[in-house]
DNA sequence: GTGGATGAG
DNA sequence: CGCTCATCCAC
């Protein structure tokens, strides 16, 4: 039964189907609609689906016609294959010569690939032959995911009202609640007044619409023993409003970028998710509420998110079933018995068709990596330095065309794995800050870590090097709250207490903030870029002199305690300024030396690696001394309780790894990094 | 905060 | 398959 739905099935006036004279809903839920609250029984999400979405960017990019069989390929193998070429029996493990012998007519395109010394990646002729030369790029494809994410938020109502998370480079969510909720207050008048008697939970009208059209959607079957003469409600309006919606935003992209979608609308995240790919290409699925029991039961719960790894092959040996339908029957004591209480309680959910986990209103990454699986392997220490160098000005450029500069964004780390055979390792260390990123500092701090890993010990030879940045969201913490700035979108987010309100207060979308909430009353936009001496040429634009307020928050300290604090110039003609600003980053020429120096992260500084420990004392006992002037503020940032429940997933049951087979060498180096770290913090 | 693992596409 | 991206967790 649906007695988790209460909603649903059984109303507290549940009279005979159709002769109802209330909806199900309250003018609650209505107000929570509005919210977009993740626990609104009316809620309507939607997700939306490139069709295979490289080998469109190629066709479109190319020219070719829709119907012309198209795959792309990565080196020797397919990973993309249009929805023509699948007609083929075409699928993703095929190598080339198979595919072509299936389907003879097939276009083969290569991706885009980064040369050493290149400036930009490009679509080389015989790209297969240079792969122990070039690295993949998938940058054309990012470049045309922001196109359609742009296309889809011009088409949608202004923040907050609009919600659009990326999933990926080709899906999003929508949380279509806030913009359907004013759509119905306009047309219902009805139910656009305040509720009777004031009180909430007061149940409403029922529509005054007996029958609705639900156009030439696939619309999921319902189960023989659900009703679907009985008339329709609120929910049923909401979600086919939601659909309209949805096939707007899909002719736009259609109309104007040339690309189709699949899209599926349905209460939550999950089963939206599930909807999208129900019907492909180039089709839509709602998912009603009323028919969520009877499409879930029809899937292998392995289908459903998080469940499609080995948490997923866990719960199949432990319920000897795959399907949603079997592991219904099982008692929700049991699930908790055998997979943990978090895990168990989530999964009871979830195969429920229950998922309140919201639609983030963030379309920016949080990281970025470049990679390189390396064949043939590679051996030194120099062909592996060469390749830092491509992964650098990939990742340098992407960074400017992310527009970090422009939206206050910086990494705030670097990391370097290192894969040889099944050993993998990875080191990391901060991005300074104070002054520009630019390759020759990215550069320096990837080549230091790889002398970190190299010093290690069985570093060659080596299959696999990755470079990433990451931290993207954090500024500096140290000057916040003190002068009351008021900061832009996902930092503000940030700062929020960490648990929505039941009711769902908007969270604020960062993207597009209105210009009088960027502007300050008169505090201004802690600027993190541009601390200490201004050294790149875009930094002139950035900065207004006349603006300078001196910030000494004793919270700032260390070695960096002297960096002055500049504001932002947010006015239009700076902003087109910065936009236009190119970056043009020159690499200084390859060192044979530059393992034998040491690079520190503190001061961005080489030294001589004879002269190492006597510097970091140096900064240790800097450190020591500005730790002496600060012993104020306590400063409890621990009790961020992210006691989310299973809202965003499974909490994972214990390690349990097998033993750590890692070295222990390591733990001198980890023990005494500790005990740095704790004098500091 | 760091390094490793999982999971998704 | 190879390349990304995100999240979680023990340390």
């Amino acid at each position: 039964m649906s007695s988790s739905q209460p909603f649903l099935a059984s109303s507290p006036i549940s009279p005979a189907a159709g002769r109802r004279r209330k909806s199900r809903f309250t003018y609650k839920h209505l107000t929570q609609l509005g919210n977009s609250s993740t626990t609104c029984p009316l809620r309507v999400i939607a997700h939306i689906d490139l069709d295979a979405f490289y080998a469109q960017c190629e066709g479109v990019r190319l020219g070719i016609a829709e119907d012309q069989p198209l795959a792309v390929q990565q080196w020797q193998g397919l990973i993309a294959i249009n929805y023509p070429a699948r007609k083929f029996g075409l699928n993703r493990h095929i190598n080339i010569v198979e595919a072509k012998k299936l389907c003879p007519n097939l276009i083969i395109q290569h991706v885009a690939t980064w040369k050493e010394g290149d400036e930009k990646w490009a679509y080389h002729k015989d790209a297969f032959a240079h792969i122990a030369t070039h690295k993949v790029s998938l940058d054309p494809y990012r470049l045309e995911s922001r196109r359609i994410l742009a296309c889809i938020k011009d088409v949608l109502p202004a923040p907050p009202i609009q919600r659009v998370e990326k999933a990926s480079v080709d899906e999003v969510f929508l949380d279509l609640s806030a913009q359907i909720h004013s759509i119905l207050l306009e047309r219902y008048p009805e139910i656009s007044g305040p509720a009777p008697y004031d009180d909430p939970t007061e149940f409403l009208p029922r529509p005054s619409t007996t029958a609705l059209d639900w156009n030439t959607d696939a619309l999921v079957d319902l189960d023989v023993s659900e009703t679907e003469d009985d008339d329709p409600d609120w929910d049923d309006i909401a979600i086919l409003l939601g659909s309209e919606i949805v096939r707007l935003v899909r002719a736009a992209i259609r109309e104007r970028l040339k690309y189709t979608s699949s899209a599926g609308i349905a209460r939550n995240k999950m089963i939206a998710k599930l909807g999208s790919g129900h019907k492909k290409p180039n089709q839509q699925t709602i998912v009603r509420n009323r028919a969520v029991q009877y499409f879930l039961g029809e899937f292998k719960f392995t289908k459903i998110r998080n469940l499609g790894g080995k948490l997923g092959d866990e719960v199949v040996s432990k319920f000897a079933t795959d399907e949603v339908k079997e592991l219904l029957s099982v008692p929700i004591e049991q699930l908790k018995s055998k997979l943990g209480d978090d895990t168990g309680t989530w999964v009871y959910h979830i195969i429920r068709g229950e998922d309140s986990s919201e639609v983030n209103a963030r379309t920016q990454i949080k990281s970025m990596l470049s990679a390189k699986s390396f064949r043939p392997i590679i051996n030194t220490s120099e062909q592996a330095v060469r390749w830092l160098r491509i992964f650098v000005a990939d990742i340098m450029s992407r960074l400017v065309e992310e527009g970090v500069l422009e939206n206050k964004r910086r990494p705030k780390t670097l990391n370097l794995h290192h894969r040889q055979g099944a050993q993998m390792r990875s080191r990391q260390a901060p991005i300074p800050t104070g002054r520009p990123i630019d390759e020759s500092m990215m550069f320096d701090i990837a080549k230091n870590l790889l002398g970190q890993i190299v010093v290690d010990g069985r570093a060659w030879p080596c299959s696999n090097l990755q470079l990433s940045v990451g931290g993207f969201e954090d500024g500096p913490t140290g000057n916040r709250g003190i002068g009351g700035f008021l900061v832009r979108g996902e930092e503000a987010k940030a700062m929020m207490p960490s648990g929505r309100d039941t009711d769902g207060v908007a969270s604020t979308n960062d993207d597009e903030l209105p210009e009088k909430r960027r502007r300050l009353n008169d505090g201004g936009i802690q600027n993190f870029f541009q601390k200490g001496e201004i050294s790149h040429e875009d930094s002139a634009e950035y900065s207004d002199p006349a603006d300078h307020a001196g910030n000494t928050s004793p919270v700032q300290s260390g070695p960096s305690s002297d960096e002055t604090s500049e504001r932002v110039n947010y006015d239009e003609e700076a902003k087109t300024k910065r936009s236009t600003t190119q970056h043009r980053g020159t690499l200084a020429p390859l060192q044979q030396s530059s393992l034998e120096s040491w690079f520190c992260d503190r001061c961005s500084k080489s030294i001589p690696i004879t002269a190492k420990s006597e510097h970091e004392d140096w900064h240790f006992a800097r450190d020591l001394q500005a730790q002496e002037r600060t012993t104020s503020t306590p400063d409890p940032r621990s009790d961020s309780s992210k006691a989310t429940g299973h809202a965003q997933g499974p909490k994972k049951t214990q390690g349990t790894r097998p033993g750590n087979l890692s070295i222990q060498k390591r733990i001198e180096k980890g023990q005494s990094r500790l005990a740095f770290g704790n004098k500091l913090s």
